[in-house]
DNA sequence: AATGAATGAGAGTTCATTCAT
DNA sequence: TATGAATGAACTCTCATTCAT
């Protein structure tokens, strides 16, 4: 009885957090992470501006957690392709096309996820946060991987790494403004047949 | 006599304005964007806030104003080299370099300079500043005159001069990451060794 | 139980506002209207600055929130004559009364309230109130049945009904300035003795 | 020589001082009361700002400057009515006549004239001012001569005199909001007719 | 956990006035 | 007298955060 009272508490407690969360996110889609005010988070997730502060220490606090929420199914991908066993080309290949479609699909909140540039919230900034550096990390481990099969040629693996993920955040942001009929495909290729023939071993 | 005087008062004018635009460059660079307030900047400038709106307009114009100054030698410098007699890809080559010696001198500011990113105030955004844009534009036009001259394949110009940009602000951001002890030839010829095989013809 | 918290805390919030309100009131009074300040205002109400955010708009939507509260009344016993079945001559006597008696328990809030003189505030002022022209129309409309009625004599209702409203106001301020021991019944005796000769028919 | 030199200079000096006033007159005619800053005086005026408190000493004395400039026809036409040798009736309808023809030409400045109502500038006041306390004073003297005369029957004089006045600018301010096309002497016949009947001995 | 009124520091901006030249 | 850059107090308004309920 206590047991089923608690769990649905907490099953409520995170329904709240959720609807923050997701208020969060509609508002920087919507109206920019300038305009994120815990008045209109409070508002539009329904609840209190006091409530807030019940499930979140500060602003800074909700922001990330909101950050950190829209980023998960991306980061999945992207595990999910690191820890298969496709060759490193092929994952670089995997990676680009999983970004671009993640752009694709969260066009607006493109200035606010990890890669977010632009996302300028009290010193927030990809360039320091752990995901930025961990995806980095993660790459510049499948390019050496790759020199090593003596696929590519041997070069700085981070500075290739970062490279790699800013020229697909280019191409993304491209696309934004050209309002990107292209075929995704097309740009994975693009990327693909610059980045690879630049660092493939001839 | 008159001219006398009207020159230093004019060269009085002058040091203010410059001491406020120092003064901007500098919070700038040691808190950030969102840091930058008229207080800050009239105490660091070392005069009073009313003082600011003497000299410029409001926010947006002292900050612009700032960019501007500080951006001038970069811009200067490109388009000395667009407007050269150098074929495309030694084009290309020199503008690796001088944007990373760009870089690597202002450091601090690599944040809000034109290719500034966080620089989320007001909207002021690297995307869609007119300088960004028109640095993609003409190096798509070095892009273009590489594929006529046949050195480079065909390929979306716009998108590979993105690619391009961002590629060297990968890199140099790494640099300031890394504290950058490499000498800056060494990530001229990484970031072209990628570049230049990923868009020549085979 | 429910009920009554929420009537509290509805009250509780009344409270501040009529707090707010009377501030305003106050100064206006007081200081004039030039010198009504969100600072002033919310000193004298008791409450933080921002609490005044918190129950209006901005400074105009205080001003006139103010404005209206105290000239409600008034404007009720306006329509009550107005609604009245007197002959016309007899509702502009009640009215030349009605004003009178209301500039008297005002006294100093004439500057500010409806008919106020000086409230050159953003604009607001009484000649494109919707109040004063309201008024200035209704009582045009009874000098019109006046006319009809054969009471007065033909001439510009609107015209006449504006010289009506301001000859009441420049008795009211001659009241206030001789610290006004006449009886009131005199001056409505003074206004409607000249006024009405004016214009009624010979 | 000297004398020469120092009545030049004194030309000098008036004329800049002239075309303060002027300055003052027209920003309120064109932008009102509350756009007049010292910053516009002195650039429409063509003087330095500083130069404006070589001529005044703030800005309230060269706002009555500027006030007291722009009424003294008015007053002077008002005097020559005052002294001559008319009946009081006919001085009276002469007194309405200037006043329309007065507010009619200076249509834009009445606002700050010295019957503007809204001229609410540092408790700057018809009702406290000088000139209004003056020509009520004068009027009510009319009156009085006039009830003397077994013209007018007996009544308070000083708001008889104020009626009168104010129903003038009421006149006025409707031929302002009506645009007024109505010839000037209708509005005489119509106030006269009102306040005429109103006052005079049956 | 939830409320929301209240807080108060701090933002950008304006403008009458001063003062060294 | 004339200048105009500099001043700084005062303005309106915002918003993250607190706290009694």
């Amino acid at each position: 009885m206590e047991d089923k009272k608690l769990a649905r508490k907490k099953a409520m407690q995170a329904y709240t957090k959720k609807d923050i969360l997701k208020a969060v996110i509609d508002i920087i889609a919507t109206k920019g992470v300038q305009n994120l005010t815990m008045d209109r988070v409070a508002t539009k997730a329904g609840v209190a501006k006091g409530t807030l502060y019940a499930h979140f220490k500060n602003k800074k606090q909700i922001f990330d957690a909101a950050i950190q929420e829209s980023i998960v199914p991306l980061l999945e991908e992207f595990s999910s392709i690191f820890e298969s066993d496709l060759p490193p080309d092929k994952m670089l290949e995997n990676i680009v096309r999983i970004h671009l479609e993640f752009f694709n699909k969260q066009k607006k909140l493109y200035r606010v996820l990890l890669y977010s540039r632009d996302a300028a919230q009290d010193g927030i900034s990809r360039y320091n946060s752990s995901e930025y550096k961990g995806i980095i990390t993660k790459i510049s481990v499948i390019v050496e991987e790759g020199i090593e099969q003596e696929l590519f040629r041997p070069l700085n693996t981070t500075k290739a790494a970062a490279m790699f993920i800013e020229s697909i955040i280019a191409v993304a942001i491209q696309r934004l403004f050209s309002n990107a009929t292209t075929p995704i495909d097309d740009d994975v290729t693009l990327i693909n047949g610059i980045m690879m023939r630049g660092i493939e071993k001839s």
